[in-house]
DNA sequence: GTCTTTACTTTGATTTTGCTAAATTATCAT
DNA sequence: ATGATAATTTAGCAAAATCAAAGTAAAGAC
């Protein structure tokens, strides 16, 4: 079994590398991510190479081998799964879930995570509104705007918040952008590189990057 | 924190002791329980002594300090409350749960802890019976009869099963013995060094082996 | 086209954790 | 006292994950 961190570098890899749509994932961007020097990842990711689950180019970056991705599908979905069950079953507000899932997806068993899977009626996505891949590793991946890219002056529905700290997503909270609520763009300002919102009857505004975060649909 | 490694020392220091009902646990008992040979645990346990977890006396034994007796209840309110939950919310069987419960009692938040503990209306046993430590630390130890001890004709109920083997506790099930249901004792041979019984109507024996892990209470 | 910056890789070492094997020593029962 | 049993000591291994620091390569600056 991949020890608990192999999985959050496989996580990682993943995460980076859907986010940036490219393949190849630079070997600095590891390493910020999980927090170490740049030669600790470079040992790391060589080991993960060997061990069949990415393929390392020297000074060009990291990818995922199917097995890799397998493993980073099956991650992702104790991780959600774990979130979603959290939150349903056990009074966990969604800002706060994140940690807590970051432990157990390591050593929840397989049993476990179906019956949870069950019990939560195989949800599709997490309370961030992230994608569970299902039990055969298929996730979906509707392309969503964010509040920079989505049409002026009509309703839509969050349908993801992308990001895990607490603090900003207790800030989404209290400005009621969670995840299902409807939200109006009322105007986008480029030189001050604002986005002006209306959400629950309450006007707000937002800078591009905490904009950037928040996906929409419809 | 203690790591799991550490934190299963200590929890079965304390389970031992109090089976055995002496303070002092010999090295070779610990050797076993952990599945190492006894250096590792001369080793181990001299690393607890240093961390003020436990008193080692060479060519005694371990027994645990206050801060380890604090600790070694954690762990088995983590554990016994996991257990229980799995069963009560995740529709486990009560012989399968062990194994899970090894796993997460390590790295279960104190929140995740209380919540599940309200959830479950704050019980005091867990589905074998075992007692369920309280979060400041108290756990009822009312003594058990077990079948070797207990009146002979009278209904008695089940108490508690002390053994965590998945075999032992699916043949305790199929003979109708689980936890919460009612027993007579009908006979105890001393010669045969078995005992027989009447539970739901059918008639079986078991040998004092066995017999002396089923507690029965009134 | 050399230079410099930036990013990455390499090397060598360390830390932590847990373990074993084998030799030694103490304890206890007879 | 003697021998068996149990525990301890010592020395050492191995895996996992890390860092510091020196070296190298590639890319853009000029």
């Amino acid at each position: 079994m991949p020890s608990a961190t192999v999985e959050d570098y496989i996580k990682q890899i993943y995460l980076i590398s859907d986010e940036s749509g490219t393949k190849e994932v630079a070997m600095g961007r590891v390493a910020d991510a999980l927090g170490v020097v740049p030669g600790t990842a470079t040992t790391m990711v060589k080991a993960l190479a060997a061990a069949g689950l990415a393929n390392y180019a020297p000074r060009v970056g990291v990818s995922l081998t199917t097995q890799g991705h397998v493993l980073a599908l099956h991650v992702l979905r104790r991780h959600r799964l774990i979130e979603q069950f959290l939150v349903e079953h056990l009074g966990y507000d969604w800002s706060e879930v994140h940690e807590e899932a970051e432990q157990l997806e390591h050593v929840i068993s397989e049993r476990l995570l179906e019956r949870m899977d069950k019990i939560l009626g195989h949800p599709t996505v997490d309370p961030h509104g992230d994608p569970i891949p299902s039990a055969s590793g298929e996730m979906s991946d509707n392309k969503l705007d964010s509040l920079l890219q989505g049409p002026l002056k009509k309703t839509l529905r969050i349908a993801r918040i992308a990001d895990q700290d607490p603090d900003f997503l207790s800030y989404i909270t209290r400005s009621g952008l969670n995840p299902g609520a409807s939200v109006t763009i009322t105007l986008r300002d480029n030189r001050a590189e604002s986005v002006h919102l209306v959400a629950s009857g309450q006007q707000l505004s937002m800078g591009w990057g905490a904009a950037a975060k928040v996906l929409v649909e419809r």
